[in-house]
DNA sequence: CGGTGCGGGACAA
DNA sequence: TTGTCCCGCACCG
């Protein structure tokens, strides 16, 4: 009874991260059937959050996380209900050489999990402890996914205690020792998704998750190295077809002189249909930028950018780059009959773009009204924070 | 082998 | 009765 009292207190006070003038509960009979928006996948929800996904969401099909996320019966059929089960660290809390710490995920299966923290830690080869989620009133923080006609309706109930731990892919490429590790930036997104197909980056984005991460632990996240040929050619696509949910997490602009420079972008979206298999698509992309988070308000960002940029010819500055929404598989998940145009719009804070469907292979050039000849076309990376621009010959890591 | 979902059972309020 | 967690099972990739 306390904890539920607690819980509706939670939401309320939390209601500004929930979908769009919302307010629903998983367990209500009837939940909006016609939402204004729906949500881009969001990997790492956290807090007493509530989203919509469109039921063509391959992540919200999948009830995807990256907290390490364990079925729970609720002896519910309609709703499915999963437990956090926490993260795996280093006993002797050790350090990486370049001031990460280790946060593994723990495996989902029982015996593996028992298994795992058997296992020594991959620096320092001390004892693995794991961390138990007790973030929902002493209990894992939990997460329920209900399916209902075209939405997948999602809501999570706590605020995890721990650390963010790899997720699925990082662990999986971690076990198969075919990725590279440098520095990312995990998020959250601020994407909302209208049911026209239209995608807004809002200002009012979920970035406080990114401030509620624990220290130093937004730069233990990987980077994949596409350059790296021995990366199998299912994970190197795993990588690139959940892209986007991690991708545009900047802030929009809060001051004017930012919306400026993004109404001077002109955006449109151009679709190829691609036959060929993912990988041979994946050649021909040159990977440009990565690691950041593009807070087009920050002044160290900009910095960054400008340093970046110099050093990088082939790269251009935030506000003269195009998005592109690569379709490896369909990333988008977006219903095709809901999306018909491909008008960008920039409306107050807000930048948006609508995005065709149809999308075995998307792509979204943007151009710089003021340059035509910067025009470029851009893909975007899902799950990791990837801008890839298109090139026939190779890419190549510029980090 | 491990991830996932289902469902029985136990327990507490 | 209801809600929760634990556990084992089956299925699948």
């Amino acid at each position: 009874m306390l904890r539920i009292s607690f819980d509706t207190a939670m939401e309320r006070e939390c209601s500004g991260t929930e979908s769009k003038g919302i307010n629903w509960d998983i367990n209500d009979m009837k939940l909006p059937q016609d939402p204004e928006n729906m949500d881009w996948f969001q990997e790492w929800p956290d807090s007493y959050v509530k989203h919509i996904y469109s039921s063509t969401d391959r992540n919200a099909q999948r009830h995807l996380s990256g907290w390490a996320m364990r079925n729970t019966n609720n002896h519910n059929s309609r709703i499915l209900k999963k437990s956090c089960l926490g993260v795996l660290v280093c006993s002797n809390d050790c350090t990486v050489s370049d001031g990460r710490k280790i946060y593994l995920r723990p495996a989902i299966c029982d015996k593996a999990r028992q298994k795992q923290q058997s296992k020594r830690c991959p620096n320092c080869g001390g004892s693995l402890k794991l961390i138990s989620c007790r973030g929902h009133g002493g209990f894992p923080v939990t997460n329920f996914w209900r399916h209902e006609g075209p939405f997948i309706y999602f809501q999570t109930k706590g605020v995890h205690d721990h650390p963010k731990p790899e997720t699925k892919l990082e662990s999986e490429s971690r076990k198969t020792g075919h990725k590279k590790r440098t520095a990312v930036v995990s998020s959250s997104l601020g994407l909302k998704r209208s049911r026209n197909g239209q995608v807004s980056i809002e200002e009012n984005s979920d970035l406080d998750n990114i401030s509620c991460m624990p220290l130093g632990q937004e730069s233990l996240l990987p980077l994949y190295d596409f350059n790296d040929m021995d990366m199998e050619p299912s994970a190197r696509d795993n990588v690139l077809n959940n892209c986007f949910s991690q991708t545009k997490c900047y802030n929009s602009a809060k001051d004017s002189d930012h919306l400026q420079n993004l109404s001077d972008i002109e955006l449109s979206v151009n679709l190829q249909k691609d036959n060929q298999n993912d990988s041979s698509k994946i050649n021909g992309v040159d990977f440009i930028s990565s690691t950041m988070e593009f807070d087009i308000d920050n002044e160290d960002q900009q910095t960054w950018n400008r340093a970046f940029f110099a050093k990088s010819p082939n790269v251009q500055p935030l506000e003269n780059l195009s998005w592109e929404k690569s379709t490896l598989h369909n990333f988008l998940d977006l219903n095709s009959q809901q999306i018909s145009n491909t008008q960008p719009t920039i409306r107050g804070n807000l930048l948006s773009l609508n995005l065709v469907d149809d999308v075995h292979q998307g792509i979204l050039h943007v151009s710089n009204s003021n340059n035509a000849s910067s025009a470029a076309v851009y893909r975007i990376c899902q799950e990791e924070s990837y801008l890839f621009r298109c090139n026939p010959s190779h890419f190549s890591p510029i980090l």
